[in-house]
DNA sequence: CTGGGGAAGGGGCCC
DNA sequence: AGGGCCCCTTCCCCA
């Protein structure tokens, strides 16, 4: 039996011991014929969906309901794919998914392609397909918009290129301070791809600086995609020119800023510290861009009894239940990292995670030996500093590793002495907590003072056990 | 080369 | 919605 599963591809099932000279012969035959069972397929298909026969899935796109085989959405979008996977089994159960994120009429062209291989793109709609598209995984649906956008600038950019050349210079060298948003746009920073996708309303990104406002839209989110195409997951390939694709990323061996390197950051110099500045504020923007126009809600999955909300990232498949776990989940895409350590400039995604470092790295949280694991009381051990990085030893163990080895922390003082790090006893929770995040004056502490191992007396009057 | 431990990062979920 | 806790995984370092 001939069966073609992959639409729009022709391929030959030689009949078991069929010989070769005959499957030139069939290959012909089975290709007319495959041709046309496909488009009788996808005819009868689109007829099933429009007289809502055998449709087992509803797409609700801004309160207007499509009805769909699940199937097809299946075979068709990576979007759906992960959708309908993640359902709970059970093929008679319907399934449900609700979209806010472009409108029922781009829905339309999406859904008329799904089940009829023609896409009608226009000026006016390629944009929001393009974004449905991506949002949908739909690759194929992408390449045809770009090819289309693309001919339309070979069309349109001869025609406005003198005045484009003229925009762009004015728009990209007149302004000094970059207050000028056109030259950003012009840039088009591509950490985040799913905005411009997001974000339906397009007009509000025409500020490319000429007077075809469709030509800049297309400018604007051609850059944004082709320089980020989606592959079937939905992750966008990575640009290596980006600088802010040089920070952590899930999907990348993680960067753990090493002994050496951690000694090297001290010294860099001060163009790679303004380059860093500045890529940690556009990510900043950019991830706040990112949450400010997170759809309020990405897809519903389940029966139309119990339906569950989940919140998709637009970046991969991973899917939470909250708004607010994906805004923290985004944080590993877009390397916004907010919370950095005042002691050595690390700088973490979560609080919690900061709070983890500062205690265990520079207060010394942990009551065990460094060395011999043992538990370390106020008697039985001290406090060594080791650069910013502090830990404890037991008496023993400093005995055995030898003093001559260790010294005295020369911030010992009433004052200036880490141990206030450690808070006060009596001191309510708000201050002790406040100890560990703010600490500007505290950046003689941040240097390596030269000793490698430096001990002080313990105060453990506050610590928790 | 390998296994153990520490540190970091991320997800789920509760308050 | 944000903060926080718990748990798990991954990576790196070191013996």
């Amino acid at each position: 039996m001939d069966i073609v599963t992959d639409l729009g591809q022709s391929r030959l099932h030689r009949a078991p011991g069929e010989p070769c000279h005959q499957q030139h012969q069939r290959w012909f035959n089975t290709a007319d014929i495959t041709v046309a069972h496909q488009s009788s397929l996808l005819k009868q298909l689109n007829q099933q969906r429009r007289q809502e026969l055998f449709c087992d899935c509803s797409v609700l796109v801004e309160g207007q309901l499509f009805r769909a085989h699940r199937n097809v959405l299946f075979a068709s979008s990576g979007y759906f794919r992960m959708l309908l996977s993640q359902a709970p089994d059970g093929l008679s159960d319907t399934v449900n998914a609700t979209f806010d994120v472009f409108s029922p009429e781009t829905f339309t062209v999406i859904i008329d392609f799904i089940y009829s291989g023609q896409l009608d793109l226009s000026r006016n709609n390629v944009i929001d397909v393009m974004s449905a598209a991506s949002y949908l995984q739909m690759n194929s649906v992408i390449n045809y918009c770009k090819n289309f956008i693309k001919s339309s600038l070979d069309i349109c950019v001869k025609e406005e290129e003198s005045e484009l050349c003229l925009s762009m210079s004015e728009t990209c060298f007149t302004s000094a301070a970059g207050e000028d948003t056109t030259e950003q746009q012009v840039r088009a920073p591509p950490v985040s791809p799913p905005p411009a996708l997001w974000t339906r309303d397009t007009s509000s990104q025409c500020t490319f600086g000429g007077k075809d406002s469709d030509l800049e839209i297309s400018i604007s989110n051609i850059k944004t995609n082709v320089s980020s195409p989606v592959n079937d997951l939905g992750a966008e390939a990575e640009d290596p020119q980006d600088p802010l694709y040089t920070l952590p990323r899930p999907e990348r061996k993680r960067s753990r800023p090493s002994k050496k390197k951690s000694s090297n950051s001290h010294h860099s110099n001060h163009h790679t510290d303004l380059n860093l500045e500045e890529a940690r504020a556009q990510k900043a923007e950019k991830a706040e861009e990112l949450y400010s126009t997170m759809p309020s809600i990405v897809g519903v999955v389940g029966q139309f009894n119990h339906p569950i909300l989940r919140y998709k990232c637009p970046y991969c498949t991973h899917t939470v239940k909250r708004k607010a776990d994906l805004k923290r989940h985004l944080r590993c895409h877009t390397g916004e990292r907010p919370y950095p350590c005042q002691e050595c400039n690390k700088r973490f995604t979560r609080l919690e995670h900061l709070r983890s470092h500062f205690e265990t790295i520079h207060q010394a949280r942990k009551l065990v030996c460094r060395k011999c694991k043992c538990p370390v009381t106020e008697e039985t051990g001290h406090v060594v500093c080791e650069g910013t990085r502090r830990f404890r030893m037991c008496t023993a163990c400093i005995q055995e590793v030898g003093c001559d080895n260790l010294s005295m922390d020369p911030l010992d003082g009433p004052n200036d002495e880490p141990a206030l790090l450690l808070g006060v006893d009596g001191e309510e929770e708000g201050e002790s907590k406040r100890s560990w995040i703010v600490n500007d004056d505290d950046d003689d502490l941040a240097e390596d003072s030269g000793a490698d191992l430096i001990i002080q007396q313990i105060d453990d009057s506050d610590e928790e056990i």
